[in-house]
DNA sequence: CTGAGGGCTGTTTTT
DNA sequence: CAGCCCTCAG
């Protein structure tokens, strides 16, 4: 009909009308999965359908975020529902709680307040850990929760040796849960699947209300999903599901691709729409990703074909350590960025975690902003998980997890031994921790100064109850007062000036989730499309903090590399992709190589990382890492053979990245002898080794290391200007040897406002401290407009000093910047509208 | 009851 | 090489 379907394929425009009956999409990476899905919701809505019967699910906030915008872009804010799968449950059991036994201001228990309840109920239960370790348990007892098997069946289902440790632990773990009005993230699939199993009415009305259902990544879903969805189905069978079985890589979380391959059987008039042709990546890239995935034995046929150019061959290089490797990669980006090409051009992505330290070493050595994705995860932090457990103990009283973990911190007086005894006195009264607290009194093992803790905290906790309806900002600054939070912090350590800092940030993000909050409510009233209960500020908070994870804000906008692991990298793209790494017992995971399944996984792993690149691939390994302490000789992957070796360049990079001598005889011959790990020891690679010392390098990082160690070496290839001006977290370091304490030179002051000729040079150079830029105080104060402010601007704090924005985002009151502060390391965040920061003039 | 220190462990991917 | 747990001494 419009002009909105005229650049879209057949198959494309198949998939975009279809209007109702189950729909599935086979779709190839690339193959503009999205782009239809969002332009057949518009379509839906086109037809007549009321965007409220439209449910989009998805599996990552990620996804959902992005979905939702380019969605909204096309039919406006319309009350349109684009959630996860948890986010949604979370939702749905808010209303229904009381049908599970639950009430609705039940609480969401992240992963390791999970590992912590049911090591307790193991505890208590005095179940030995010897013979089956807690994590063996939490996997039972998971795998059960996702296949739906409630406490009592788990024994006729289980095959497990350990079964009956699990199945006792399962039982009472989950009355301990129900208890504690709380429930984990398996919970949340589990009950709501329950929930329409078991109740005809509410299933009816739900289907009747999400009329039109989408999922994506349906690969990826597991039974409890799975049987969600369908029970929404039934009455109007409008479900639709998109998919690729090679990108599934979350069979570990109990994943079960028979659902997208019985797809067809489950609903026999499915239209199945198939796309195959690849928009995105050269002809290359495409053909080392097929061959390797047609390795996989389990699984459907399928052609990928593209009529991109060729490009140029994916690059397999051998560094000689991850140092180097690192380095290497840090090069690469340095000189195509230096060719051109914006840093959020680069995405380098990784098995494991742990192997981005090296990398982000190497990313500041250069001076390339970076992204790193999936941190340490801010809500994770002891600190901020603490303050977390206030509010949990505030929204939900018989949350025990939160009342253990809030009850002597900061540190009151009230041990280990008293808390256990209030902990018996309720389960022998079947009352909460928390309503124990008042009866201190009728416990006579508890006296003198514990229990005169006790009543105080009692209190303070009756206090703070009276304010759970108040905006989330407002109970933080009441926690932290009446606690004396921040006082079991010592300035002086910066160690806990981060965890300051870090509560400064929950107190923005807090005032975030306040701002957003309302205006939900403002636009739920105006509009009458209220679709669930009243939900406090404090409880959508505490929603978002267990379900959202820092992964989630990650941002486009940015001129960043990013940096992330192969899982996140899923429906992603980039024109240049590094996968490091891609070694034995790491891609494949050794603890996924014994198992052919796992192994089929691990590939597919490799096949989705590979297909985010559009224009430039690069793979690599090191023949020697560090790992777990202990150096030791890699062994590439087999995955590597299993790639064509036409669409393959091979080289071996030196230290410092000079070109070795390289190619395809080289790496030829080691091929050979690939089987064995002696193979990485022979040929051109000695040679490398004598250049740089590398045994004296600390990937952990002091930069003096580097700059010997790079410096010296005759061979670089790099610019050594950049030297000249280091990276921010250098300056602090070396400017106060040189001049420590002098006055601040007036001209100085002055000098970064000057626009350097090349922006990535310069950064931070002509500034060094804090009080060299105080001519700027001479300033009248004036006022700045959060839009004044950019990337790259450098800003003065108050208490941190002068820091450089690395990013920024929003608009308005809302717009939010990311700064590194010179002399304090990390990454904060603040809402410019509200935050003390002023330009300090000077931009990169 | 608290804090420090030593020994132990275990280390994939994520909602 | 962490981070955690437990033990031990104040």
């Amino acid at each position: 009909m419009d002009e909105r379907l005229k650049d879209l394929t057949d198959a494309q425009r198949d998939a975009v009308l279809h209007v109702e009956g189950p729909l599935l999409v086979l779709a190839g990476p690339g193959s503009g999965k999205t782009r239809v899905v969002t332009h057949r919701i518009s379509h839906l809505v086109d037809v007549g359908v009321s965007p409220r019967n439209i449910l989009a699910l998805t599996f990552t906030n990620k996804a959902a975020d992005e979905m939702r915008i380019r969605a909204e872009q096309l039919v406006g804010r319309s009350g349109l529902q684009v959630s996860t799968f948890h986010r949604f449950c979370a939702r749905l059991l808010r209303g229904y709680a009381p049908q599970l036994g639950l009430e609705s201001n039940y609480s969401i228990h992240d992963a390791a307040d999970t590992d912590r309840a049911i090591k307790r109920v193991v505890k208590r239960l005095r179940v030995p850990t010897d013979i089956c370790s807690l994590e063996r348990i939490h996997k039972g007892i998971s795998w059960a929760k996702n296949n739906l098997i409630e406490p009592d069946n788990f024994a006729a289902t289980s095959k497990i040796a350990v079964a009956d440790i699990v199945e006792k632990v399962y039982k009472a773990y989950q009355s301990y849960m129900r208890e504690s009005n709380a429930v984990d993230f398996d919970d949340l699939l589990m009950h709501v699947a329950l929930l329409l199993r078991d109740n005809p009415e509410i299933r009816a009305d739900l289907d009747a209300r999400y009329k039109f259902i989408l999922v994506d990544e349906y690969q990826d879903t597991n039974l409890a999903q799975y049987a969600i969805v369908r029970a929404l189905s039934v009455d109007y069978p409008n479900l639709s599901v998109t998919g690729d079985p090679d990108q599934a890589i979350y069979g570990w979380r109990g994943a079960n691709l028979n659902n997208i391959l019985d797809f067809e059987t489950d609903y026999p008039d499915v239209k199945v729409v198939r796309l195959e042709r690849n928009y995105r990546s050269t002809q290359r890239i495409l053909s080392v990703a097929s061959t390797l995935i047609a390795h996989n034995i389990r699984r459907k046929k399928k052609s990928l074909y593209s009529e991109n150019e060729q490009g140029p061959p994916v690059r397999l290089v051998t560094y000689p350590t991850q140092l180097d490797e690192a380095m290497g990669i840090g090069e690469r980006i340095t000189e195509l960025h230096r060719a051109g090409r914006p840093y959020r051009d680069f995405a380098v992505f990784f098995r494991v975690g742990a192997l981005s330290r090296t990398l982000e070493v190497a990313m500041r050595h250069y001076g390339i902003p970076y992204q790193l994705v999936s941190g340490v995860e801010f809500y994770k932090r002891k600190e901020i998980k603490d303050i977390l457990a206030y509010l949990q103990a505030i929204a939900n009283p018989r949350n025990e997890e939160a009342m253990r973990r809030i009850i002597n911190t900061p540190t009151r007086g009230i041990g280990g031994k008293s808390v256990e005894r209030l902990a018996d006195h309720a389960i022998g009264r079947g009352m909460s921790m928390r309503e124990t607290l008042e009866h201190v009194d009728e416990i006579p093992a508890i006296k003198g100064k514990s229990a005169k803790s006790v009543v105080q905290f009692a209190e303070t906790m009756r206090k703070l109850d009276g304010l759970a309806d108040q905006p989330v900002e407002e109970i933080l600054g009441h926690i932290l007062t009446l606690t004396k939070f921040r006082e079991q912090f010592d300035e002086e350590l910066e160690e806990d000036q981060q965890r300051l800092a870090n509560i400064e940030e929950l107190l923005t993000a807090a005032r975030q989730s306040d701002e957003r909050a309302a205006e939900v409510e403002e636009v739920a009233r105006e509009s009458g499309t209220a679709t669930g209960p009243w939900i406090s500020p404090l409880e959508s908070f505490l929603e978002e903090a267990s379900l959202v994870n820092e992964t989630d804000d990650w941002e486009t906008e940015v001129d960043r590399v990013t940096l992330m692991t192969l899982h996140a990298s899923k429906g992603l793209e980039f024109p240049v992709v590094f996968i490091m790494a891609v070694e034995e017992g790491l891609l494949p995971h050794e603890r996924s190589k014994d198992d052919e399944k796992q192994l089929e996984e691990e590939r597919r792993l490799l096949f989705v990382g590979i297909t985010r690149a559009q224009e430039d691939l690069q793979l690599s390994i090191a023949s020697y890492r560090d790992f777990r302490g202990r150096r030791r000789m890699a062994v590439p992957s087999t995955f590597l053979n299993e790639l064509p070796r036409e669409d393959l360049e091979m080289l071996y990079l030196g230290s410092t990245g000079s070109f070795g001598t390289s190619t395809l005889e080289g790496f030829g011959s080691r091929r050979q002898g690939m089987s064995g790990d002696a193979s990485l020891t022979g040929g051109d690679f000695d040679a490398h080794y004598e250049t740089t010392d590398y045994d004296h390098v600390d990937t952990d990082a002091d930069e003096e290391v580097f700059e010997h160690t790079y410096d010296d070496d005759p061979d670089a290839s790099f610019d050594p200007a950049m030297f000249d001006t280091p990276p921010p977290d250098d300056v602090a370091d070396e400017e106060p040897i040189d001049e420590p304490t002098v006055e601040p030179e007036p001209e100085l002051a002055a000098k970064p406002k000057k626009k350097s000729r090349s922006p990535k040079k310069n950064g931070l150079a002509g500034l060094t401290t804090a009080a060299e830029l105080g001519g700027d105080e001479a300033k009248p104060k004036k006022k700045f407009k959060p839009d004044d402010y950019h990337q790259g601007m450098i800003v003065r704090h108050p208490d941190f000093g002068l820091g450089r924005i690395v990013a920024i985002s929003g608009s308005g009151k809302r717009r939010t910047a990311t700064v590194n502060f010179i002399e304090y390391p990390g990454e904060r965040r603040y809402v410019l509208f509200a935050s003390p920061l002023e330009p300090a003039g000077g931009v990169e």
